[in-house]
DNA sequence: ACCAATTTGTACCCTTGGCTAAATTTATTA
DNA sequence: TAATAAATTTAGCCAAGGGTACAAATTGGT
């Protein structure tokens, strides 16, 4: 923790370990652009596919039930849900239930299929009850189209 | 969108199509809980995770490089490192290169142990190369003990 | 040794997504 | 129907993690 100036040159001219190099920084960047775009669309995704998932089981959704489901308050929930409004996924009106729009369906849909499979996919290969919703639903929204073929292939060899 | 006011009474007394029910939702609760605890670490993990790369791969780790291979501003660089520092995974001084301090070098192992089991586990089961790196490491900070072991043995399996 | 380019730091702003507390509205029940 | 319980909204707080713009320090080359 002294402080001796670092000197680039080192590096440069080669008397470090210059290594094979990881990836290409562009594509290494675009990589994390990718992952923090996916997170922005993770919260919008796990409510519309709850909301439709409560409709669809007790007739309704409600903040209360939202907020008790995800482990937040219902406070949090109000919010995101004004934001998920603005965004034309949910329709709500003040003191009444939640509602889909056709997008939010759309996407519930979408989420839910999704989500399933991952599901499908890690009992498939060995990971136990508890462990396989737990991890599906960190994993689901990192699951690239081409990687979802996958895991179904996965499934369907084993079964 | 009318606004005829909901009775919960419907739903409770089961004349709305009470399903099977979903997942208990204590339990649910707590896999979103869980992957929220997830989310503040993967920054941590991606941060320390990259500086040894490049202190392995050129010598030093500068916040200009992280930067660019994470796709951010170096302002925000700036601004992380700070929290890390604070919490222990770093050391630095002004206008110096970036260290792991030991409990920073042992995340960065781990992460990296775990990011290339994913990469390797994701290419086993047919993933591209380019669609298995930008999802690697968006799924790589949800994969728990158990999920990981499963993808060994999958790599394992299919060479 | 100096100058220009690069790198780093700082100040300030924004959004997201948590939280608590208090006010308001709706639903249930006595 | 009036009182109580439950649900919803609103306001204000916080931290994380992005951004821009500008200032200061370091580095490399002449």
């Amino acid at each position: 923790m002294s402080g001796k100036p670092r000197t680039r040159l080192r590096a440069a001219i080669g008397l470090e370990p210059s290594r094979p190099a990881l990836v290409a920084p562009e594509e290494q960047a675009d990589h994390h652009r990718q992952t923090r775009a996916a997170l922005q669309t993770a919260v919008a995704e796990d409510y519309v596919e709850l909301i439709a998932d409560l409709i669809e089981s007790t007739g309704e959704a409600r903040a209360t039930d939202i907020a008790r489901r995800l482990g937040v308050t219902h406070a949090s929930v109000t919010k995101t849900v004004a934001r998920l409004q603005q965004g034309g996924l949910v329709a709500t009106q003040p003191y009444r239930a939640i509602f889909l729009t056709q997008e939010g369906r759309r996407i519930a849909e979408a989420s839910k299929r999704r989500h399933e499979i991952v599901v499908a996919f890690l009992l498939a290969i060995g990971v136990g009850e508890d462990a396989a919703r737990a991890d599906a639903e960190g994993l689901e929204h990192h699951v690239s189209a081409e990687t979802l073929a996958a895991f179904e292939r996965v499934v369907r060899e084993r079964g």
